[in-house]
DNA sequence: ATCATACTAGACCGGTCGGTCAAGTCAAGC
DNA sequence: GCTTGACTTGACCGACCGGTCTAGTATGAT
């Protein structure tokens, strides 16, 4: 264990693993560490010694979502190499697929980790909605982006592309949210296209 | 006391009042039934009178909200009277000002209670998911029942109205979720009005 | 061999959770 | 005046909460 270089052992990988899935299918509150200890074979004490704290131990969960999200999907998605508006259509596809995947094997619909999050924690927790307000704003990026490319080619109008993003971003969680109160993923397939309908424009 | 017309003495309107605002300003799971009844002036005893078990003091505050919706600000926005599309801007302004109004208030935005409770509970409690995802269709309603009428005085060019109204519901919710992310009412107002910009064809 | 350190084990803490209950107050019905 | 039943009071319940702590084990460096 030299120069911070831990192994992480895997008893930390666990826990986060563990408490990952936990927190996303049900909510932090709903989760207590008994229970993450419980199912990830892992002891009170060890716990500890890898996290000072249930909040941060959802922090580190945030971070490693939000990890997961940039280098796989969203990386995938908003590909250079793809004409902007399809990136759009690739998104909406991997985020139907991936809550089926998700509803198939636990029986509900988990929704998004951060969504659910950011509704539960931030009236009480000014630090972790700053930290997933962060999130949206870098997901709301990688569409304002893919707005402006659209528009410098030609492929859309000229728009408040900032705004736009931010509206998009907006709807998907909206179209996430209303898929999950009606348990049912194909919600998003249904009505998720009509994300590229969405303008604001550019005035005042 | 005479055939089940409980005149409502204030105590269990003072227990439903306070878990609203609670719930609501915080969560479910974050609340529990002490603090509500320190906060109302209550004993546990009365107040397990009233309600036989917090989930059921839930579902009542659930039913108040959404008759308070129902019979306000929903019937003001969705006013027959008004131009269909301009209901869609009014509707957007009262979301506004209501969010303000709570913002300035509590410090902090508390976002749609059903929003909340649908990302909190749907996976928890299958009759609480399904009591709010009624109320999103009844909502849902109020938008398909105007953009039928634009479409039909050919306002708005025929389309999938359900669709589309569902598609309107889940951006509102959306954006309202962003908003408290960023703890900003104002988000509302700046986005909010591109919902008149959704649409959903009817083909597929 | 020994010593520091990373990690594990699990009993334990005060406090709070949702919920129960026995005892009592009070006003209306007879 | 007595009974009935709605309502209040507050002590109490077992379970669980997040978190602490002490004792012990395993490992690698010296």
């Amino acid at each position: 264990m030299m120069l911070g270089m831990t192994p992480d052992t895997d008893t930390r990988t666990r826990i986060l693993m563990t408490a990952r899935e936990m927190f996303h299918g049900r909510s932090y509150s709903d989760v207590g560490i008994q229970e993450i200890c419980d199912r990830a074979k892992v002891q009170k004490g060890s716990f500890y010694h890898f996290f000072p704290s249930k909040r941060e131990l959802a922090m580190a969960v945030i971070d490693n979502v939000a990890d997961d999200w940039a280098y796989g999907f969203v990386a995938e998605a908003f590909d250079p190499e793809l004409p902007p508006v399809e990136r759009l259509d690739y998104m909406i596809d991997a985020a139907y697929y991936w809550q089926l995947a998700a509803s198939d094997m636990e029986g509900r619909m988990p929704g998004c980790l951060f969504g659910n999050l950011a509704l539960e924690m931030s009236t009480r927790d000014d630090v972790m909605r700053a930290k997933l307000n962060a999130i949206f704003d870098k997901a709301m990026d990688k569409f304002r982006v893919t707005l402006d490319e659209a528009v410098q080619t030609g492929a859309l109008a000229a728009m408040d592309t900032e705004a736009t993003a931010t509206a998009m971003l907006a709807y998907l969680e909206g179209i996430i949210l209303v898929a999950k109160t009606r348990n049912d993923p194909k919600v998003i397939l249904h009505l998720g296209p009509a994300i590229k309908t969405l303008r604001i424009e550019l005035n005042h």
